[in-house]
DNA sequence: CGAAATTATGCTATATTTGGTATAAAATTG
DNA sequence: CAATTTTATACCAAATATAGCATAATTTCG
């Protein structure tokens, strides 16, 4: 958002903020959302990039679709572990996840 | 070990490998064991430079003394969840994280 | 458009992870 | 050395995550 925007909006009594301000989360809290969600889009690019279904792709791991789906969209009923394990079972290396956790600083507003 | 070694050894009948190898895993199990050893001692470590015992640590993050023993040693009942959300308590940042999952790769043989 | 495929969302029984506790082993300190 | 602190290991009931299924919503494509 623009600055400008922002105190515009601001003027006018509105507050502006991400999920973890409204929410009322910890840094650490909303650390590793972001985390959650940095690796589920990468999971999503990562079989994206392979052509694979989610239904394919739970195959492989030994899931479900819906659990597919859940991953990718970092939703709070998957672990970390099953993120990580998902897209290791897609052939990412360690160095891949790096990044990935590593971009979820950038996630902030 | 060294090369010599260990041509010598495997010269005498033995072969040598790691766990992985012992057990069997698949390069993911592997992988996916390596990090947690890797946030582990990540975990060992940011503790200890903090003078902490486990004990503190278990009361800062709500768990017991004997789940962060665990944590730190990487034992298969821990979920990398339960490292990350104790490494992010003791102040550990992303790239931190991500440092200790990139050095998982350096755990091998 | 309409059919087919893909993805999202909700539910639940089962499996795994967790905190807590107990206690043993090891390290530290006096 | 003994006492104390710290860490490791084992167990269990409770909490949480999971696969699997049903079905709705969305996208793809003829």
């Amino acid at each position: 958002m623009r600055a400008d925007k922002r105190k515009e909006l601001e003027a006018t009594g509105w507050t502006v903020g991400d999920a973890s301000d409204f929410l009322g989360l910890t840094p650490e809290e909303s650390a590793y959302i972001d985390m959650k969600i940095s690796l589920g889009n990468a999971l999503r690019e990562r079989r994206k990039s392979q052509q694979i279904s989610q239904v394919a792709l739970a195959k492989r791991v030994k899931s479900s679709q819906s659990r597919i789906a859940k991953m990718e969209a970092g939703d709070p009923s998957v672990s970390i572990d099953a993120l990580i394990k998902s897209l290791l079972a897609l052939g990412a290396s360690s160095m891949e996840l790096s990044k990935a956790i590593c971009n979820a600083d950038s996630q902030v507003a």
